[in-house]
DNA sequence: CCCGCAGTTCGATGCACGTCGAATCGTCCT
DNA sequence: AGGACGATTCGACGTGCATCGAACTGCGGG
């Protein structure tokens, strides 16, 4: 009673501005970052960047976690990373500016991390290659794992079980900006992430989302799946 | 190639000023409005109204099909409708300032349209009528239906092969904003409010989201799913 | 104990943009 | 053709808000 409703406004507006469009994205990757990381990558002072993430954290867009004396900010639940999901694929394509930009945005298209899983080129070849194998299924908006899929799964050493007991989404498309193509995420999508980064098949860079694939991960993902990059 | 990411915050600083988001939570009602429709309910002058609807036609957040002469606004598409159902997710409840506001409110609480398919409370205990009964089933982010489900709907005459054959998502759940419960929405939730304002069931508002049950439809609703009201 | 680093707060500045009224345009109806 | 209505454009006004530098706080280490 008398809650009145949801004031998208304020949110959007949040949302809307540059600065705190750019931290956002950035914490799309999944992983915390401290406030003049932050500031640095968007390019605003310390102070803009802490009045920023003040904003943000009342609003509950974002939390922070004191991890051993540091204090990292990441995205405060899927819900924010799948309303920047569906904003992006509503969002013009802005030109790139400069030709460092263009060398950026290239890593990026070609695999980075979407929150918990992967995306960019690197995405769509798992799903391509997944789909041709008979491991997947794209049905209706979301994906299916078939009897061989599964145990593909288990072979891995994912418990999917575990996942289909998970109260979210079990294999739901994440559709692309860059590609025009839905990648697997959800729990099967975030599982496979993290595990193909427990083999050590990739790595996530430095002080980015991107993701790049280590030589055994080459080798591995060719063997498994036939897939040559 | 070349492409550059999407801008997120062109897109959220449109939908982050109140008028236009105003705007916008109305169209989600699915049917087109005109501009000066939009412009009262929003409280604003008709100037700037055409001021706001100009620019979300610019970003093809909305489109205008001229109707017989008249010429009428609706949303640009389901993924608009997508978007702003995610921000409503996120975004902080806004405490209802007037009287006359609590009483649109509860209307809207009641019953209305999300874009295509029913919500509010009737839908809640629609989903909850029909998983009880065993026609519907819920799990891992997604509605299904059973084998009694899909002769429900086709003694109701909807035809389920056509459903299933549309590209769209099948049977997704919708997590309202009032509510906080997820109802049908989809093909399948589309088609079933459109079969119940054919068959009478259910009236559209004149100039509102709201939806009324009319006294044939409560009495079917009853008879078919035994909801009473 | 004090220096340096990380982060926040505060006040001032300046730009961007939402708003309105009046004027203009186009279309439909009589 | 003329009148009425709806809708868009334009110029001007006001305000909200992002930005920065500088000062302040808190903390860890030499």
């Amino acid at each position: 009673m008398m809650v009145g409703d949801a004031d998208i406004a304020a949110v959007a507006a949040l949302i809307g501005d540059r600065t705190r469009a750019r931290f956002l994205h950035e914490l799309l990757g999944g992983e915390g970052r401290r406030a003049s990381e932050l500031a640095s990558t968007a390019g605003v002072s310390r102070s803009t960047a802490s009045f920023h993430l003040g904003r943000l954290l009342a609003a509950n867009l974002v939390e922070v976690r004191v991890h051993g004396g540091r204090r990292s900010y990441r995205l405060a639940g899927p819900e924010v990373a799948r309303a920047i999901e569906s904003l992006q694929r509503i969002a013009p394509r802005q030109t790139v500016r400069s030709l460092r930009a263009a060398s950026t945005a290239h890593a990026l298209d070609c695999a980075r991390f979407c929150y918990d899983h992967l995306a960019g080129r690197l995405a769509i070849e798992l799903v391509d290659a997944m789909t041709t194998t008979g491991l997947l299924t794209f049905t209706n908006d979301h994906f299916e794992l078939t009897e061989q899929g599964i145990s593909w799964f288990r072979d891995l050493g994912i418990d999917i079980d575990a996942l289909r007991a998970a109260r979210r989404s079990f294999a739901r498309a994440c559709l692309d900006w860059s590609e025009r193509r839905p990648h697997l995420a959800g729990a099967t999508g975030a599982a496979l992430a993290g595990r193909f980064i427990e083999l050590g098949w990739i790595e996530r860079a430095a002080h980015s989302r991107a993701v790049t694939l280590t030589p055994t991960g080459r080798i591995q993902l060719h063997r498994t799946l036939g897939i040559k990059i």
